[in-house]
DNA sequence: CTAGGGTTAG
């Protein structure tokens, strides 16, 4: 490309011999040379473009520019400086204050999306502000831009408020930034300001308002601006067609969802992954995977194969049913396409992979070798250890997240699933520090932060603290609720809890499956025999919630304990063949054995032994239902079996943290005498005893009794 | 020759 001009440097005598071999080419235009220039750029053929720009016999504003566009696409912030240094250094030098230019520039660090160019981009304002190139609203909104996208909104809003004139971009940059820091109300205000203002609204106007609608949520505002649309027609342009589609999915509105892709012409892949992901949030996991199918086979002739965002979706799909195994295909499928690396594809590996506790290992190597990693990808693998309950690795992880060079901030799946392992393990302290965290985030409201932190204070034994942060509820967040109803019912404050429940009825709250694990559990702690009946009737006639085995649980612990052994075992006799586990069949086996019912008490113990073999829980329970009636024989019969079986009785382990900064977990069991300082210990735990049998708080020693066998069953 | 938009993962 550059050859014309090259010629003509080559010496004289040989110049005439190249003459005669090969005629001087005609002369080039500039205008051909820009021309050839943006076709370079356009084709992403950076390195042959800067050959052409290099070899052109002068440069402008609009060959730099030209230029500059391409290091703004490649988002490639360094060259695009680097270029425009060497423009301000030019002789006869070129107006670097050129908005065209500047535009460029700013827009390469917007697409970069690297915080550490912000003070590059904060003296480059400094520099539009003194040659006033500020005043070209190209300028101030690729700034803008630059300062939203670097999380710095506050500047990004100022650069608006002082821009005399905003045209649709403008607006538009402005709505779709407050949209992504989750100001989707202000988004929308905005937007109406910039309809009133009487700026014609174009597609991506209609875009940013959509998205701002899908991520609050406001499926009739939605509606609003989709008719808005609609009777400009803009609803067939592949964008606004898909970010329609995406408010549907996000309310869950599968139909809709469809019709808005069916007004494109043909689906490209962000409709076909839309209407997976539509599938996805709707549960419909066999429906999304049925529609990629179907995507592979039209592949040919409608020519959107899936792309990265696609795969992402489908192994989400394959998570979400545990379907782990056609997930590990489509990573091989992914490995030879190229996808593998993506981002969004290994993050939802990584959520494949914590999906089946013995994939955990392939889960962190999927994370370990994912080069650029995000919130998503941190967040998911702290999900994956926290659901195993490996607290420590879990808070190593987000230590490390915390010290990593990207420095993602952690959001409220990241908090939410740090909470969890905070509420398993009775960590209070480690709790109140991710409150500090969620408050300084500004996500102490977010309903998933909040009802997390009721669980976690419910379960360290903090109700006061849990009732602190419930009274800042939203009225319509059911797992807020439950995680209070659940917490006051494991405490032992069934009436409250009962309140509580029918509160949430009151002001028309659909209660959930967990709803009730609370309100069964308050039933049994009061010995409300009744009640916890007639709410395991209403679940099933009035809620159309089919009782799982927890609740039947509950319930059959309820009767047993109230000495209706017989109901007890009917009520069993309902459950679905399934569904009888070990744990429904102890809880029997153990009101027979506190009411020497030795025919059903055998019964029980036989389907415990049936449905979990390797476990100790029937054994003794029955050994204790020998030794009650003074049948020694019996119950030495049982501990044999138990030997003989290999059976061995999972001790309960208990855990302590002691000191303060720095402080180390002990753990132990019943009657441990391992610790060097046992007998100090003993002497103290009797001191406490008789402190509180001095306050009248002496354990009952039929509950404690009661409550070690369900330890040492569990 | 310039600025803004949709699909995914926890």
């Amino acid at each position: 490309m550059a050859a014309p001009f090259r010629l003509r440097l080559i010496p004289f005598g040989r110049s005439v011999w190249t003459d005669a071999v090969r005629p001087d080419p005609p002369p080039v235009s500039m205008i051909d040379l820009l021309a050839r220039l943006k076709h370079l750029v356009r084709s992403g053929r950076l390195a042959d473009a800067h050959r052409l720009f290099d070899g052109m016999p002068y440069r402008d504003e609009v060959s730099y520019a030209t230029l500059l566009a391409g290091h703004a696409a490649a988002g490639d912030f360094p060259g695009a400086m680097a270029l425009f240094s060497r423009l301000r250094a030019s002789s006869p030098p070129l107006a670097a204050a050129d908005p065209f230019v500047l535009s460029l520039v700013f827009k390469s660090c917007a697409e970069a999306a690297d915080a550490g160019f912000l003070p590059h981009a904060a003296s480059l304002h400094a520099f539009s502000v003194r040659s006033s190139a500020v005043s070209s609203v190209f300028v101030a909104t690729a700034l803008a831009d630059v300062y939203a996208k670097g999380r710095c909104l506050g500047l990004a809003l100022k650069m608006f408020d002082e821009m005399p004139h905003k045209n649709v971009v403008s607006w538009t940059t402005l709505v779709a930034s407050l949209t992504r820091a989750g100001r989707r109300h202000e988004a929308l205000r905005r937007f109406s300001e910039m309809r009133t203002s009487g700026v014609h609204c174009d597609s991506y106007a209609y875009a940013a308002a959509l998205t701002a609608c899908a991520d609050a949520g406001l499926l009739s505002r939605g509606r609003e601006v989709h008719a808005f649309c609609a009777k400009l027609g803009l609803d067939t342009t592949p964008y606004v067609a898909n970010t329609l589609a995406t408010l549907y999915a996000r309310c869950s509105d599968v139909d809709s969802t469809l019709a808005a892709v069916s007004r494109m012409g043909t689906r490209d892949v962000a409709a076909w992954t839309t209407v997976i992901a539509a599938y996805m949030q709707t549960g419909r996991a066999k429906e999304a995977i049925e529609t990629f199918v179907r995507m592979l086979r039209e592949e040919s002739s409608a020519a959107a194969s899936p792309n990265e965002y696609t795969y992402a979706a489908i192994i989400a799909a394959c998570a979400d049913i545990a379907w782990v195994c056609i997930g590990e295909q489509l990573h091989a499928q992914d490995a030879r396409k190229g996808f593998a690396g993506a981002r969004s594809v290994a993050n939802s590996l990584v959520t494949l992979y914590t999906r089946d506790a013995g994939c955990l290992s392939a889960a962190d190597a999927v994370f370990r070798e994912s080069l650029v990693k995000d919130v998503v990808s941190w967040s998911a693998i702290i999900s994956g250890y926290a659901q195993e309950g490996l607290d420590e690795d879990a808070f190593t992880l987000f230590r490390e997240m915390r010290h990593h060079s990207s420095c993602p901030r952690p959001n409220e799946f990241t908090l939410a699933s740090l909470l969890s392992v905070c509420a398993t393990a009775a960590a209070l302290d480690a709790g109140r520090q991710l409150h500090a965290l969620a408050v300084a985030a500004g996500l102490e409201h977010h309903a998933m932060i909040r009802s997390a932190l009721i669980a976690m204070y419910g379960k360290s034994g903090s109700m006061l603290d849990a009732d602190m942060v419930f009274s800042h509820r939203v009225k319509d967040d059911v797992v807020s609720w439950t995680a209070m109803i659940v917490g006051h019912a494991e405490h032992g404050h069934s009436k409250k809890a009962l309140e509580l429940f029918k509160e949430m009825c009151r002001v028309g709250l659909k209660p959930d499956h967990v709803t009730f694990i609370g309100v069964l559990n308050a039933c049994c702690h009061a010995g409300e025999v009744e009640l916890g009946l007639r709410y395991l009737n209403e679940m099933n006639q009035s809620y159309g919630l089919h009782p799982a085995k927890e609740h039947y649980g509950c319930v059959v612990d309820l009767l047993g304990r109230a000495g209706r052994i017989n109901e007890a075992e009917e009520l069993i006799g309902k459950m679905a063949a399934n569904e009888k586990d070990g744990v429904v069949w102890t809880s029997l086996l153990r009101a027979c054995a506190a009411r020497g019912e030795e025919e059903t008490g055998k019964k029980a113990a036989e389907r415990a032994m049936e449905a979990e073999p390797w476990g100790a829980g029937a054994h003794v329970a029955m050994a204790n239902l020998y030794a009650n009636k003074g049948q020694w024989h019996e119950a030495a019969q049982e501990r044999y079996m138990m030997k003989q079986k290999g059976v061995v009785k999972g001790a309960g382990w208990s855990s302590i943290a002691v000191g303060g900064e720095g402080k180390r977990v002990g753990v132990f069991v019943a009657g441990d005498h391992t610790h060097p300082q046992d007998s100090a210990i003993y002497r103290m735990l009797e001191l406490i005893y008789y402190g509180a049998g001095m306050a009248r708080y002496v354990p009952d020693q039929l509950d404690l009794g009661s409550e070690l066998d369900m330890m040492i069953s569990s």
